[in-house]
DNA sequence: GGGTGAACCTGGAACGTTCCAGACTGTGCG
DNA sequence: CGCACAGTCTGGAACGTTCCAGGTTCACCC
């Protein structure tokens, strides 16, 4: 069943090899010093013993662990786009990514409290709810890099979009089919959710449409999207802007089940471009986060600050991008 | 900004507190030998010097990692709830859990990978879709648990749901509601599909219904699921067993956008009772994998087999529980 | 008053790496 | 011929723990 023999180490290639540990190690991180012959037999007699380098012992002598911590909500479908984009931003970089979930039962604290423990270098943190004054001590401890939030203190990278700039691309688009009556579904407390708010008032206004302007409390989730669209019931506009994807599965569903059609009677765009967006049969106009873009800087910025690059802005704010796919068209009436 | 100095390690905390690393060592892990007066110095020494131990020299030096390495989904929301409830199982144990997410870039290989290097003493695979051959090649090396599939090898402990069982469940129930033509959407190659559809046929055959019986190609995508439902329009039954809740979703959703009012129209039965099934505007009715129960077994059984324990079963099937919610209903005619 | 434990504490050797200083070749050059 | 130098390679000291074999102290008992 299970190989009961003991692992092999570096002196036990060493030893079979006919060299010393120090020339293993060096031909294992693939240094220079070593001639080639004697390289392919160290390689060969590793291969044989099945060597495979002890990343505690590594990282014990070598004083780094080379990881980045990556805190994200499970539950949250952007959080897995996100993640899955950070593993390939991180795979050319030497560094490598531990994962530490928040779940109902285990909260940010608990999650970063473990990512600390082993020895990360720096901390990717997607959209935190934890107060700025907690993040900030958490920065004094080793880099901090929150990724799809804001967070106003000099010792905490930020990587974000410009939200309200995405909440203006989408009541353009709406305004340019020719809907007035457009109503926000706000994500309240949200991280992001304030400026999104502020975008979407601010493009209404300049679209001469504040008499308009409408806010409707919804969340991050489907359920409190479908209690917003359950008050708009009463009094239809002819589109909406949601806070997210997510919160917007919640109104669409809402919105069929009533035997409203989504777009005929009402347009909808989210935001995040998140997986559940591209869904087929969901088809939902959204604006899009550049995951890609944002995880790569997010892992860029981490590792400069590991190793002492010069950082120019804390913050870096990436263009959103308005996605049209099936949820959009111009109003009947 | 960021503290310069040096991390305090345990001769730090000794000296402050004037005794030897031995003891303080002994103190910090909790362990029975020193003085009450002695112990009380030495936590205050360590907390002025802020002292948190080095989990890599630690675990070089006990030789043990006290890691249970996790293998998810990062799309699966089933998965997402497995793993919640994976933190709270192994709070209590002294194990820790890490995390590896199998992603669109990123295989079951890769993900597994990373956790043999980071030295986990067990493997907890949830759903995994490699062949049984490497299961069993990985299992000659550390325990292996698998959740949420059945694979028959000797060397692979199995934690699952009696599948057969929740499609009998779900069958019988909408029989009593006086359904007849019942349909079901299945799973294809996923984990588990396999066995429910083989449930599923047992009870129609059961019920003298193997004239409705009608299995119709489906997946464990949203996706999968709308196109399904869409084949379904033309000849649409009173009632609809679907493979898992992510896919009974696009169900549902397709279902609705051509006015076919659940459960009025159609019954649909899920399957996984995920987060998705129990949001108050899907409400959907759905068998419940126990998932506590799941966690706490796939944990504890992998513990035994680190600790050397005696097991008795390989496979522990964990019977299903059908959770009537609103989309099940009488059929109208 | 000597012996016996228990209770408390210490020193130093591991664990498997990396890093550093230096030793040994052989070659090219003045 | 002697010297410098690059290219190889070695030995041993870290890294921060845990573990083990012991060393003290002190109360208690005969």
């Amino acid at each position: 069943m299970r190989s009961a023999e003991r692992r092999a180490t570096l002196a036990d290639v060493a030893a079979r090899a006919g060299v010393s540990k120090s020339l293993v190690s060096l031909v294992m991180r693939d240094e220079p010093g070593a001639g080639v012959a004697t390289r392919r037999r160290i390689l060969e007699a590793a291969d044989e013993l099945g060597y495979h380098p002890d990343s505690r012992a590594r990282l014990l002598r070598s004083g780094r662990s080379r990881l980045l911590g990556v805190v994200f909500g499970i539950q949250h479908d952007f959080h897995g786009d996100l993640v899955t984009d950070l593993y390939t931003a991180a795979r050319e970089t030497g560094y490598e990514v531990a994962l530490s979930a928040v779940t109902p039962g285990r909260d940010e604290r608990e999650a970063t409290a473990g990512l600390l423990q082993d020895r990360c270098e720096a901390l990717i943190l997607l959209g935190p709810q934890e107060p700025t004054a907690s993040l900030a001590r958490l920065a004094t401890r080793l880099p901090v890099v929150v990724l799809a939030r804001s967070v106003r203190d000099p010792a905490v990278d930020v990587v974000r979009t410009a939200d309200a700039e995405g909440l203006r691309q989408a009541v353009d688009h709406l305004v340019r089919l020719g809907h007035r009556a457009i109503v926000h579904i706000d994500g309240g407390r949200a991280p992001g959710a304030a400026e999104r708010r502020r975008g979407y008032r601010d493009a209404m206004r300049s679209h001469g449409l504040d008499g308009y302007a409408r806010i409707i409390p919804g969340g991050l989730t489907e359920e409190e999207g479908a209690a917003a669209a359950r008050v708009l019931l009463d009094d239809v506009p002819t589109a909406v802007t949601v806070f997210n994807d997510r919160c917007a599965t919640g109104v669409l569903d809402v919105l069929a089940r009533h035997g409203r059609a989504v777009p005929g009677d009402v347009s909808v765009v989210g935001y995040d471009d998140s997986r559940l967006a591209r869904l087929a049969h969901v088809d939902l106009t959204t604006v899009a986060q550049d995951a890609v873009t944002m995880t790569r800087l997010a892992v860029g910025r981490a590792i400069d600050r590991i190793e002492g690059a010069a950082v120019a802005r804390r913050e870096v704010v990436v263009p959103p991008r308005l996605v049209v796919r099936g949820t959009t068209a111009p109003p009947l009436h």
